[in-house]
DNA sequence: CTCATCACTTAGATCGATCTAAAATGTTTC
DNA sequence: GAAACATTTTAGATCGATCTAAGTGATGAG
């Protein structure tokens, strides 16, 4: 490409309309595929794009039109496989309709994520998926309304005044309980891990309720280190408590990652030693030998269903707040047995 | 927030400016930092801002500026952890500039790539950052050029004119290769996975070429499921092979993770039957018992450097292409013995 | 007292699309 | 042949910022 070619500015929609001897506007509706304009006159402007390489400018447009085709997506965590497969869903179904996804990590630090949202206003996004970092304050579902900004909670929720999409993670939990139970277990610890959150406090509280339920004792409640690589040396408190537990149930699938490798590294035998039950299960669980027993939550598919909440909000904003909870399954795999 | 108010359109520049009695022109050098304005104008200006609450129009600034201050990413699998942390590398560079990234699958279809490529240059992108789909035309290098469109490979590269940063896969494998023989190992398999693009070719010429210098035979190469979950069950084919390996190099973290759980359904020890060294080195390698010995090529680190390289390239146009090669590091674990 | 300089400030054009309202063209109908 | 109508096409304003070039006063020099 010589220096004048790269000089000369893009190629303007007015390019075009000229070019095929048409006006600004006929060129406009062509490409805005308006039946209006006559099929020959299409045609030669069709053929006019194609002749000068004419792009679309979105964001020239979007001056005029209130609609950006611009989404964001807050995560509170890239690396973390389960926002990774979140991301995925959200991505295809926001990208099937030609939109766009702008990609945020807040690290679960609240001033990061106002900040981001801040940007994402400028930017001028249809709206924003948004996984609230912890100790959120429930105010800013107001500021999001005081804005008129099209948001979605995904798996944690900071206020009812927003749709969101999550999983029942105290379903989950039941789920989880009632079958070691009726393997025979009744010392069941849970294994808890991160910030508290509404995604924490109900599992804890599922937890709670399930064992309630089934007349066992919840009070083992272990919380272990962020970091994925502490978790396996911090397996001891697993058995420094009063009653030694027989089972765990683990917060997300680190934990469950974690303590499988500690367990090894006591020379313990998962399924024997000490019944696992895995959370959230990603494409790791059913990797890991022996495979992790686990609850599902689904994350490509919950991604997909907030991705589709949101478009929805955008088509019409005034419908009321709206919650979708995805049921969870229960995989059983090889990390569980009666206990000794 | 009333009717009205919603209905009242933003608050625009001309607004700000009106509220503070100044001009437009005077607002926006205040909005832009400009050192001509007078500091008593400035905070008046400022505090108008605040009383309206404006909001900062990205999209209509850069209708006049050539610069969207959105930075494009195409990975061709985002479910996997690998791509995860090479975009958390990208997001948190182009984040600490100001810039926002917008997030594509290309699902390693060249027609889809395509897509997003086109639907990239329609939103004004600054600039991308390529992991090319398999199979992709090296001619898109010269469609690219003509665009004038600021793009960096990463991880694979289809074209020398483009810029490129990767990981000295040939090196990894040398360390990969080195350290077995040095244990004693004569049969190494490669394990190998996914469709052939530059990566892949580099990782098996660099095995090639390690093995020869070692005056071992290079010809194990032995081709695996791409799904994760079918790795496991086709680890009968290490053992079908002329002569039966006593190590394995993995292509990457699927595959060792694939290997591993498939070793251990057969009953099989891995470092005692069988050494195995991981490639890539994802969070997960160090959480997996035994431990996987493993390259690591630092993909965070990778997306970090692809990101100030394309930084730098919008900056500058004219620069001739560059190729960062990242260093690997063999990280010796659990997962490899001397031969039986 | 005039002119140059400095430190700000501003009117108006501009970026590339869309939208409104009206005009041009072709077709029927009476 | 004119009026009524449907079908296409278009001129010009508009969205919200930035940029250019010009315009204020105030101060100092000659």
């Amino acid at each position: 490409m010589s220096f004048d070619e790269r000089k000369k500015s893009r190629v303007t929609l007015l390019d075009v309309a000229r070019h095929a001897n048409v006006s600004r506007a006929t060129a406009s509706l062509v490409l805005r595929k308006s039946p209006l304009v006559g099929s020959e006159t299409r045609s030669r402007v069709e053929q006019a794009m194609r002749d000068l390489g004419y792009v679309y400018n979105i964001g020239a447009a979007r001056l005029r039109v209130e609609r950006s085709q611009i989404i964001g997506a807050i995560v509170p965590n890239l690396t973390n496989p389960f926002f990774a497969e979140l991301l995925s869903g959200i991505e295809e179904v926001i990208g099937e309709t030609g939109k766009v996804v702008i990609l945020a990590n807040s690290g679960d630090k609240v001033e990061r994520q106002a900040m981001l949202l801040q940007r994402m206003r400028e930017h001028g996004v249809d709206g924003v998926i948004l996984c609230p970092a912890a100790r959120t304050a429930p105010a800013l579902s107001e500021e999001i309304a005081d804005w008129g900004m099209p948001v979605v909670q995904v798996l944690r929720h900071i206020s009812f005044d927003i749709d969101y999409v999550g999983a029942d993670y105290a379903a989950g939990m039941r789920q989880a309980v009632d079958y070691l139970a009726s393997l025979g277990h009744e010392k069941i610890a849970f294994a808890a891990h991160g910030p508290v959150q509404s995604a924490y406090q109900e599992r804890v509280d599922g937890f709670r309720d399930a064992m309630l339920s089934k007349g066992l004792d919840p009070g083992i409640l272990i919380h272990f280190p962020t970091q994925l690589g502490e978790i396996a040396s911090a397996t001891h408190l697993l058995f420094e408590q009063a009653t030694r537990p027989t089972a765990a149930i683990c917060f997300n699938h680190l934990v469950a990652l974690g303590l499988s490798a500690g367990l090894y590294d006591r020379g313990l035998t998962i399924g024997r030693d000490l019944s696992l039950i895995g959370f959230d299960d990603v494409a790791d669980e059913e990797a890991i030998r022996p495979k992790l027993t686990s609850v599902s939550t689904g994350p490509v598919t919950i991604g997909e269903m907030a991705a589709r909440l949101l478009l929805e909000r955008i088509a019409n904003p005034d419908l009321p707040p709206r919650r979708v909870v995805n049921d969870t399954t229960l995989h059983i795999r090889q990390s569980c047995g009666r206990p000794q």
